[in-house]
DNA sequence: CTCGTTGCAAACAATTTGCATTTGT
DNA sequence: ACAAATGCAAATTGTTTGCAACGAG
């Protein structure tokens, strides 16, 4: 069954095209990526605006701010929950699966009192090309 | 000495004035919280930016971009590492000492190659007394 | 005195909104 | 046919910039 069905939305060309883009990217992706991605015509912004939102709403996606707000990306949920690694020099993003947050959580739960529902978890560094570069 | 000296920039009424407001929060700050304690005339709104760009490439204060970037927040930077947890009802921002990421960094740092020098970590959920008005 | 900093207004960018038209069910 | 989604343009918001006046060292 189509996942937008699933998802109980109406199937429109526009958000079928943005799914498939999803779902055929490993990473998550910028706006301006997903625009480029789309290319020739490009669907109106405020309708890709809205569809990121749907998509979100609908947990079909993940917003994912880093540290440069102008570099939000949207990721296709998998399976799993996952991590980004980001290069700080060249801005490349990689996923790092698994994650190491839940015992800490239960942890902070039982001190705080909080029902901790969600966290945000990025690592910042230099990549392999990146640390080359930076010492020539 | 004063602190701003001591970081190489000029002292202005301005400046100090942020920076004292920084001392006196227990918890990081938005923008628009900050310039409601400055209140009254209100310095302008590009002055404070500019202080707060400069506060933070002087490593005076950090910048947390938030799941919402409209709830960017900037906190004086103390002796140690912290993070932080939202209630994601009332938005209210507390800080957990310490970090369970080193281990972890080493880890990520072994298998990627990267050289890894930062991350973000906040937690999300729901505060006590959120948890009671949502209950009723 | 000199140069960095401020305030102001204008520019810019990013996102949101209202509304007529089109499209999915 | 009806409600919902799209495209377009305008509005809104948040942030940045250029420049004259001001203030710190």
């Amino acid at each position: 069954m189509n996942e937008l069905k699933a998802a109980n939305i109406r199937v429109t060309v526009q958000r079928q095209q943005v799914l498939d883009i999803f779902k055929n990217s490993e990473v998550p992706l910028s706006l301006n990526q997903i625009k480029d991605m789309i290319g020739e015509g490009f669907m109106d912004q405020s309708t890709l605006y809205r569809i990121l939102d749907l998509f979100e709403t609908k947990k079909i996606v993940t917003r994912t701010v880093l540290l440069d707000p102008s570099l939000t990306v949207y990721g296709y949920v998998h399976k799993q929950h996952r991590h980004l690694l980001i290069c700080s020099r060249c801005e490349t993003i990689s996923v790092i699966s698994g994650c190491p947050l839940h015992d800490y959580e239960n942890q902070i739960a039982e001190k705080s009192g909080y029902i901790i529902n969600d966290h945000q978890l990025e690592l910042y560094g230099l990549c392999v090309s990146c640390q080359q570069e930076v010492s020539l």
